[in-house]
DNA sequence: TCCATAATTATACAGTTGTATAATTATGGA
DNA sequence: TCCATAATTATACAACTGTATAATTATGGA
């Protein structure tokens, strides 16, 4: 019965291999790839280092399984900016860029998250592919937006343009959140996303900011 | 005379220290700042690791000289693509934006080297300072061609207004740069300097595209 | 020609890294 | 209750890192 200082608990593999992946990720967005050592990691998941290669084949597949959890959590964050009842699809599209330009997806830890993946997506192909999926993935959902708040505002438009539209709105997206989490302080509170909205208004040529009605 | 297998030569303090500091940079564009070790750069720039530490105090001092130096070409490379003796400032705007998306400025080792100066940047103070003036430099460059560009189509604009326009514009373009250079091969040749340009006429209100003339 | 001096190399060292393996210990099932 | 088993810790190790210092060597000036 005297159970006084039990050195250790058991958990389920799922939480423990989560836990590492929360803490690598934590690391790597404080204080860069370089600030994330097994040593660190394990002390963040407040286990020894040596549960990492029990749940892990190599501090890589650790690295691999951290970089597909955030992309996958970046997604899906997105995603459910879109609201699946709604009145239009120029709100949807609206709702999307400025969910996108506003905390928790601005933030400077993502920024550097992202940044230090960056370098290691070069190296490996495996990498490389979820990086390009997932790239591709929030291009095609903003160019379906654009279609559809298009085509309800009855604007002929061509698949090529369409393209064109999508990668200008995703790199001005990408670029206002870049630059929202690089500088924190450098803009004013709401300034991203309405700079966002206009800005995504104009490549589209279509009015988002408007609450009702039809554009001028 | 016989001066077979001379073990080393002497060069100017400021040639080797440039050669040091090219030396990093390859390797960080190449592999990402991991593989810039003190080692690897001696070898890249054909010395022996003890010189560096005598024309640096340290590593760190180092990467600090490499960043700067990279942070001035790339701010003289754009600078370089505004035209001295200009038909028209909208003529001087667009040629801006073209060069800012167009090889050499579009580069994966470019988009590298810079999210692996990133991470070091959020620790570093002084890093920080060079990285928000070069931000600053070229936003406001844009800022000042959006102004004298729309000043010679005769289009009022507020202080404000030209600030929000400048951070659009400036966004999208490293957007573009951004997935240029992190994702080679998924935009066809001259289709960034296309899409950067229309997108920028839309979100100013001035066709940057045409050869001459007024504005629709 | 020769030497003082600084540039360059050579060597050493302590700390950190990822990995491997052995030693413990919690826990569910018989 | 007790044991087999897997989770977890503890320890060790070789490779690599940045840094420091001593040993060479090229080179310009007297």
């Amino acid at each position: 019965m005297s159970e006084s200082a039990r050195t250790f608990r058991r958990e389920p593999a799922e939480k423990r291999k989560e836990a590492l992946v929360l803490a690598t990720l934590d690391l790597i967005a404080e204080g860069g790839v370089r600030s994330a050592t097994v040593r660190a990691i394990a002390a963040r998941a407040e286990v020894t280092q040596g549960l990492i290669r029990h749940y892990f084949a190599s501090k890589e597949d650790l690295v691999m399984a951290a970089y597909e959890y955030h992309m996958s959590v970046l997604t899906n964050q997105t995603a459910a900016s879109i609201p699946v009842e709604t009145r239009s699809y120029r709100a949807s599209l609206a709702s999307f860029v400025e969910a996108s330009l506003k905390p928790p997806v601005v933030d400077p830890g993502a920024v550097s998250l992202w940044a230090g993946f960056l370098n290691k997506v070069r190296e490996d192909t495996r990498m490389q592919a979820i990086h390009v999926q997932t790239y591709c993935d929030f291009r095609n959902r903003l160019e379906l937006l654009i279609a559809d708040a298009l085509a309800e505002a009855q604007r002929p438009t061509t698949s090529e343009e369409l393209r064109r539209l999508a990668i200008a709105c995703n790199a001005l997206i990408d670029g206002l959140w870049m630059e929202g989490g690089a500088l924190p302080g450098a803009f004013e509170p709401g300034e991203l996303p309405q700079i966002g909205l206009r800005s995504v208004s104009a490549i589209i040529g279509l009015e988002l900011t408007e609450r009702d009605g039809a554009p001028s």
